[in-house]
DNA sequence: TTTAAGCAATTGATATATCAATTATATTTG
DNA sequence: CAAATATAATTGATATATCAATTGCTTAAA
């Protein structure tokens, strides 16, 4: 038996839309702001929106590990758009909060970002993105509750 | 006005759940082999599938740009998975060959990917399934399509 | 037929992904 | 309380993502 090629499963299709996606953003947030990437972008928007946030937290919401969230966390203080102080409540953990620089960056990212999904969604009524949406997660639990292979 | 977090739209499902789907698979697929990745198990099959394709092509399929395949096969070279040889038509691109070692990767990662997609799809009925691709393709071709932010 | 333009692949730089190991702090338990 | 355990964050190593610049070859045009 032979496999079929990746191309001809609907999960294919998945990946591809989510690349195009995050290329569509990636172009037109950098038309607003040169130093933001995407995933920069959605943390700004995420500890903004939900202050008290601490890394681990932020990292589950934007499906990153803590390693990755720490990184980007860094490069986000070095340029600004983030401040990171001791939490005294529990010192192992940070409060992050947005500087006035990245608060300027937010205002600029709104529109963009209202743009960005309203045209990566355009023509696709209600019920389609419902439905969308279920089918999504039904294959999100499948993912995670499957038996592993052995 | 306020963003909706990221969180609140159908997009982040899609992210999400091709994040799942590549945490399963590269988790089966590490039991049976432990130094492949999800990608490089794509790129084997893709070459054995279609002998002749360049590194251009096989990047395109794969959604990958042509530096990232210029690394990801020079890996699989190293560890013996293909061999690359001057093509004498096009001196500017390779010949690119599944290697004894490559078949024998596949034949072991045949059955854990036809396991993997099939327990991703699991539950999701014929119907739903080309829905899925139909939403699908008309956010790809809105993102390809759509004019860019200013 | 030489020059210019085009194309495939590579390289360097920087960001992100992932795993494993480590550090510092908190919490639980004996 | 003290020791064991758990947790948040960091770090190192390696793979991939992306952009820009470069190299070497091919094709088109003057």
């Amino acid at each position: 038996m032979r496999l079929n090629t990746p191309i001809q499963t609907v999960l294919y299709s998945i990946e591809k839309a989510i690349k195009e996606y995050r290329r569509f953003c990636q172009m037109n947030i950098s038309q607003e702001i040169d130093d933001i990437t995407v995933d920069q972008a959605l943390v700004l928007i995420l500890i903004e929106k939900h202050p008290g946030l601490n890394q681990k937290e932020l990292a589950e919401l934007v499906f990153k590990d803590n390693a990755s969230m720490t990184r980007i966390i860094e490069l986000m203080v070095k340029k600004q758009y983030l401040d990171r102080t001791i939490n005294h409540n529990d010192r192992r953990t940070f409060n992050l909060a947005v500087t006035k620089k990245g608060n300027g960056a937010l205002k600029k990212l709104e529109p963009v970002i209202l743009y960005n999904r309203s045209k990566a969604l355009q023509g696709i009524n209600d019920d389609e993105i419902k439905q969308l949406y279920t089918t999504l997660q039904k294959i999100i639990s499948n993912c995670n509750n499957a038996d592993p292979w052995t």
